[in-house]
DNA sequence: ACCTGAACACCGTTCAAGT
DNA sequence: ACCTGAACACCGTTCAAGT
């Protein structure tokens, strides 16, 4: 499908793996359009050939770095439980690339990409028999928390790595990410159980 | 006490507030160092005799962006009305300055930056008598949600009047941001509620 | 189909030196 | 206390031309 290795030159899936690689090894503000030609051994003009800019380049990355988390089975469970899995699987798939969620979230800010990681949210809250708007605003909520604290968590082992914190005006060191992580979805979760139709008011 | 006009040059607040008026007219993209000095009439090196770096001035805008919103009060109102006021305070002030939710996300995850926003979130949650470890991670949550919402609002309001939208995959048309903003909220206050100790289960 | 060469119009930051 | 001048080491993007 991708069409690979039918000439001499690069493949447009050749560019795309390759920017992948200096995100993993060397981070998003290393990836420069210039730094990739460098690795591939072609001018910076050449990418050009491929894509028609960085943005579309970075969107490519973003469905990718997005892509593993289809494969998510939450076998027979409720409507909660299945968000819930879907949550810990976009999380997983962010965090499996070096700053992931900051490349999937400018991506999705300027409404590039597939819309795929935000349709299995949304999927997963419409088992709920939720009404078109609250599954529209909830899925909204819930990739809103998911990308930003990724981000935030990805920011921080960033800066960890390099002994240069700013002196993280949060509270008491530590706090387990991922236990940070579930609260957040369990917050949102519960939130969106209590306006469930038979909800205790 | 930012002790202004006392020589003949410009002071670290003139600074400041021509590099605000960029933001507000031309947008984070078009603040550059180079620009800001040529509004100042100076050469770009003299900004570092006033700011280290270019991310400390940003902290600096994030620190002016955000503290408006300290003028908020819900006179008698128990924590989830506090609570609801002050993440819509917030959010008004992000909105007054173009960009100003990104300014103050990049800012907060760089750990730099005051934490007045934040803590004003915690100090509403703690009214509502929740332990330590919940009032940090529910702050961490609404922050989340509130910088990656106003963002995303913020963003799509500068590719409307650019009128380049890509599609926006997220479904019918409209919806304003306001209700979207007030569910996401919303949501999680709820969330929070059930967590009271005399919650019912 | 894929790339080169050369250019355009920029960036943030440093640093010795000036007043 | 505040700024200049000059440099360093970069950016993304375009476009005619080549194979």
């Amino acid at each position: 499908m991708t069409r690979a290795g039918t000439g001499r030159g690069h493949s447009r899936d050749d560019v795309a793996r390759a920017a992948l690689r200096i995100l993993d090894e060397y981070g998003l503000p290393d990836l420069t359009m210039r730094r990739l030609a460098a690795t591939l051994e072609v001018q910076p003009s050449a990418l050009y050939w491929h894509f028609p800019s960085k943005q579309s380049l970075l969107a490519e990355l973003s469905d990718r770095i997005v892509e593993p988390s289809a494969d998510t089975i939450a076998p027979g469970a409720d409507w909660a439980a299945h968000l819930t899995a879907h949550a810990f699987a976009l999380r997983d798939a962010l965090l499996a690339h070096r700053d992931g969620a900051e490349v999937v979230a400018s991506t999705i800010a300027l409404g590039l990409g597939s819309s795929a990681a935000r349709d299995r949210l949304g999927e997963a809250i419409i088992l709920g028999g939720f009404d078109e708007v609250t599954v529209r605003r909830a899925t909204a909520t819930l990739l809103h928390f998911i990308l930003g604290h990724v981000s935030h968590e990805q920011q921080k082992m960033q800066y960890d790595s390099l002994g240069v914190r700013g002196g993280e005006p949060g509270g008491a060191i530590g706090d387990a990410p991922q236990a940070e992580f579930a609260f957040g979805v369990d917050l949102l979760v519960n939130g969106l159980r209590s306006r469930l139709p038979d909800a205790v008011p």
